[in-house]
Parts: C-alpha cells; sequence; structure tokens
DNA sequence: ATCAATAATTAGAATAGTTCTTGATATTGG
DNA sequence: CCAATATCAAGAACTATTCTAATTATTGAT
C-alpha cells in the first residue's frame, strides 16, 4: 500500500522562520531533506539531493544553511572520528550507534530518569552543556 | 622543591616492543611525549616537543608513530568535533570533559559497577566494540 | 511602490589537517 | 654478510570545510 502511494513527503510544510531563523528557500530545502533523509546525511549528501529542487544551489550554499540551523539549534551536527561532518534533525538529547558492518548510524536515546552524574565521575564543580555519546560495534540480528 | 630538581623525567624507560609493535627510536619518543604530556596534545604538539630529542623528525613520521600506537592499542585517538586529533596514553575506558573557558581536556573515568545498557535504549542485539563519551561545559570553582 | 540597508547566495580560491608517494635508511632473519 | 622487509623523511596531494568577493534577494522606511 504505502508503496504505491505518490511520493508526497516533498510537501512538508516549513514555516517561514523557525525560532528566530529566517527560513530562505534553501534553508527550507535543506531542513526538509534532513526531515525526510533520516540517515544522518553529510553536507554532500544533502547538497545532491537538494539540487533535484534547486538545481543551482552550491555547495558553499549547503554548509551556509546547515550551519545556521545548526547555530540556532533547529538540527544537530554530529561528528565521528575525523569523518564529514553528518547532521540530524532529532533534537532530543540522544546518542549514536554506529553499527560497523553496514555503516548505519542509529539514534540511541537514554532510559528515562538517568543522570550523568550517576554514571561518571565528573570533575568537581563540573557544569554540562553538551553531551555526545558515540558507539561502535556490531548489529547481531539473532 | 619540586620545581628544582632536574627533570629526569625524560628517563622514562621504553621497551622495544609493546604488544607486538617494534618500537623504534620515533616511537619511544613519541609515546614518550605522551606519557608526559598528559594534555591530550595534537600531533603538531608531539611532533614540536619530540623535535628537542629528535631534530631531524618529520611530522609525518609523528603521524605514523601515533597511528602505529593507535593501530596496536597502546594509546587512544581522541577527536572533538573536527578539531586537530588528541592522543591520550589512558587506556582505561573514561570519557573526557571539555572545559568550555580554559579548552583544558578533563579525563573522566565510568562510576564503578555501570553497565551501559542501563542507561540506554541500545539496538536490539547490538553488541559494543567502543564507547566514547564527550561532555562539554564549564568548570565553575565554588 | 521605491529605494537604501542588510542579509543571503554563489562560485571559486584558500586553508588546515592528514594521508600518500617516493626514495633513502635501518633492521631483521637466514 | 646479504636479501627481504620495515621504517623514515620530505614534500606533494587530498579532502572537508571556510573564506572572499561579487551578485542577488529581502526587508523596512519613506
Amino acid at each position: 500500500m504505502v508503496s504505491h502511494t505518490p511520493d508526497n513527503s516533498a510537501e512538508i510544510e516549513i514555516p517561514d522562520e523557525i525560532s528566530g531563523l529566517r527560513m530562505t528557500r534553501q534553508r527550507q530545502e535543506v531542513y526538509r531533506i534532513l526531515q525526510l533523509e533520516r540517515n544522518h546525511p553529510t553536507a554532500n549528501d544533502v547538497f545532491m539531493r537538494v539540487k533535484d529542487r534547486l538545481p543551482h544551489i552550491s555547495l558553499a550554499t549547503v554548509y551556509n544553511c546547515l550551519e545556521a540551523l545548526v547555530q540556532h539549534g533547529i538540527i544537530r551536527q554530529v561528528n565521528f572520528d575525523r569523518e564529514s561532518s553528518r547532521y540530524c534533525p532529532n533534537l532530543n538529547e540522544h546518542g549514536h550507534f554506529h553499527d560497523a558492518a553496514t555503516g548505519v548510524i542509529h539514534d540511541v536515546d537514554f532510559k528515562p530518569g538517568i543522570n550523568l552524574a550517576d554514571v561518571l565521575n565528573l570533575p568537581p564543580g563540573a557544569v554540562i552543556d553538551d553531551i555526545e555519546i558515540t558507539l561502535r560495534g556490531k548489529l547481531t540480528t539473532p
């Protein structure tokens, strides 16, 4: 059924402004790709995908848009080692599991009621602004 | 007192081989810097420091040595965002706290008896090979 | 609506960290 | 001692990203 419905996913509505950021056409399209493409694309992935709708967009603009979106807390930038940055519209605090076999990156949520200070020996007086958890491993499907 | 004692810290003994890796002169010196310089230096930091004892060493060799040491599990490579890689001789499983004010990176140990699966909703069948935890924040000294 | 001021976009050049290439040098095992 | 192998050095090459400068779009005031 689902596979027979025409792809109107492109018709996601994006407002003219999100948390103080003017959503220009380019920013809208970049953001929309991220909403559709949930597999943590790189700037270049987004670039190639967004060209379908904005053939004249430049890679620099994609970088600019992504940075603006990150800056305004609309998306998150995710780094694995020194690979290309990836981008993610999931704003819930979460980590990432990197499946070595497939390269697929899965979001990993925290269990409710977990406090980092319960788990880690933080330096005294440390105030945490940002947490980044990356797991690497294999997904054994038993 | 300490400041008056001559710096014989350079006399750390490093064996000819560590976990199957032949410890050449260059690798020894690179490794020794990491043991002394516990502040997570970059390849370039190591390069500048190691030149005191090996004036002819090249940056490429420092990279080669660091890679060999990482590959053999003798040191760890640590990445923050897309900054230069940093290197760390602490092999205990640990995370890093990045003090935004000073730029200093502190090792953060896990509290004993903590199981990641208790804290995170891992994808079913996930087998973890490697964990990376990076915290960013400020160190308020009360 | 018009126009100036500001912001965004584009294309390509520049940058920085790292890796690669090639030839020289050192080390090991036979 | 010699051949095979590993390591090192110097600089070129590579890649992701940022910067620059010129163009285009948008906004707000008149």
